[in-house]
DNA sequence: GTAGCTGCAAACTCTTTGCAACTCT
DNA sequence: AGAGTTGCAAAGAGTTTGCAGCTAC
């Protein structure tokens, strides 16, 4: 049994076929997929599965912290499981998601918070670049 | 002539009442409007607007850099003048935007995009927090 | 005069939900 | 057995768009 999954069933989930399925799809990507790359990798190992069921449980997952939901100023959401705590760079030319990691930041950001008399509950930092030295113009 | 309205103007758009009221509508805000904000207001000087031109007209001020469009984990945007840089911290108990603006930030994450060989176009950062003290619990 | 703009309504995209059937515990 | 879960299709929310008429330049 997956970390994943028996986080879940600490959690009081049913382990049922297809969450075991979103469950692998989600352990195993090296990416950020979207709700329909889930969809997609999942289908390839079980055809019957429905979309309805993947943003039903990537929204339970989320719930559960077990995995993070980020909206990249794309119109929908992706997903990634929540291992550890990074950021996004997010290449503009190739759409690209690079993380990273910055107790620079971490620190400050609580700073900034504590300044304004706020307990930091969450946060969101994106950074979108383009690669120095790509050339192409236009 | 706005300030606003003379960069529309310098962009080539026509100066239409519709827009000469939105742009009125964004000036004026002391908050960070969602399109229905924009349209309400909007419809309350000139009631025959619709929500198209609303959206149509914040897409292309948008574009222009005349404005900021922002996706606050709420499913629909806000939008705000682009008068100065700065963030936001939302206070996830009242839903109220309090923006700050922190220089030891802007220089770090110019840093951390070159330390991954990205120049940085554009950034994003939002901390959600609770006010110290506020002592609602659950 | 005409390119650009508008209102309307329909269409679109992403996401959620009601329901009857099914399944994990 | 029964609460929780599923697939389906329909509905929802926010946003975009085709079109015919209108308007700023």
């Amino acid at each position: 049994m997956s970390e994943l999954e028996q986080r879940c069933a600490e959690a009081g989930l049913k382990m049922t076929g297809q969450r075991k399925i979103i469950l692998q799809v989600l352990g195993d990507a090296q990416d950020h997929p979207s709700v329909e790359d889930v969809y997609d990798r999942a289908k390839a190992i079980d055809s019957s599965i429905s979309i309805a069921t993947v943003y039903r449980t990537l929204n339970l997952l989320d719930e559960l912290d077990l995995v993070m939901k980020h909206e990249f100023q794309e119109g929908y959401s992706r997903y990634e499981v929540n291992w550890d705590h990074h950021h996004h760079l997010v290449d503009l030319e190739t759409g690209e998601v690079i993380e990273f990691q910055n107790d620079e930041l971490e620190a400050l950001k609580e700073k900034i918070a504590l300044d304004l008399g706020y307990d930091l509950i969450d946060h969101r930092l994106e950074l979108y670049g383009k690669k120095i030295g790509s050339k192409k113009k236009k």
